[in-house]
DNA sequence: TTCTATGCAAAATGTTTGCAATCAC
DNA sequence: GTGATTGCAAACATTTTGCATAGAA
């Protein structure tokens, strides 16, 4: 049986001396009811529903929190926005992005991950993560046929 | 036999109704001569070892002709930075990067070359590119010892 | 001459930080 | 009470843009 994800972040703060805060509880609870990829701005919108005074930083410092705790994971697809998703309880995958529309499809590439290993190895790194990132134009976009410059 | 680089580059321009001047020839000369990973900063600099007088709007806006013209790539490692690296006549390679260093190593994937059309194909994407990068630590960093925190 | 390019300074972007006031425990 | 937390504004780093001047063809 696995915890709740916010009893995980509650004991992840308690274990470092940090507060329960009114802002705090009201990022974890919006964050775990939102779905799928989102940056911390539109995070802060959604938190900013029920609990309008929230300032921007507390909403960076709390992401960063459920980042450390292992709640939350912090994606790089390549924007130069971070992306945020669930993590806990979610087994790690990869990223398969519409460059026209921006839609997320996730998959693992048992392959790779089995792979990936070997190439580190073969260089005598210690691997500690990858990104894995394909781009390409979904389904839709290619129905509405902009066709690709 | 392959064309230079320069000459993809100044036919580039020409195709283009683009201006050949000496600030272009200044930036293509240097990138063409610096091996490796470098950011638009640090090839301005070496830009100016030899020309002083150039601006970043132009390192950037000249970079941004040499990827293109597909004399350059343009790589996001992860880092908020753009890279640049050299294109022509290069095959393509995904990167091995040293978390503590910085060291990057270039490796070919050949599985996930071919796996990844079955993925896009799958979930009825049409694939453009894709970016593999794998974190790790070096044997050097390694040996220094500091332990992985 | 005509259209493109340059360099500067200012804007834009997304994220982080310093700090005084405030809150949790 | 004491130390952690907040919100604001300012700082940040990187890249882009507007514009008047200068340059290429």
């Amino acid at each position: 049986m696995q915890k709740e994800p916010q009893t995980v972040f509650i004991e992840y703060l308690n274990k470092n001396g940090l507060n329960i805060t009114p802002q705090r509880r009201a990022i974890v609870e919006t964050f775990l009811e939102t779905e799928g990829h989102f940056t911390a701005e539109q995070l802060a919108s959604y938190v900013r529903e029920r609990t309008p005074e929230i300032g921007m930083s507390t909403v960076y410092r709390t992401l960063k929190l459920l980042v450390d705790s292992g709640v939350a994971d912090c994606l790089d697809l390549g924007n130069k926005v971070d992306l945020y998703e669930h993590a806990y309880g979610h087994t790690h995958h990869d990223h398969l992005v519409c460059t026209k529309c921006g839609k997320k499809v996730e998959f693992t590439c048992e392959c790779l991950e089995r792979q990936q290993g070997v190439f580190a190895a073969r260089h005598g790194y210690e691997l500690t993560r990858h990104r894995v990132v394909l781009y390409g134009i979904c389904s839709e976009c290619q129905e509405k046929g902009i066709p690709t410059a």
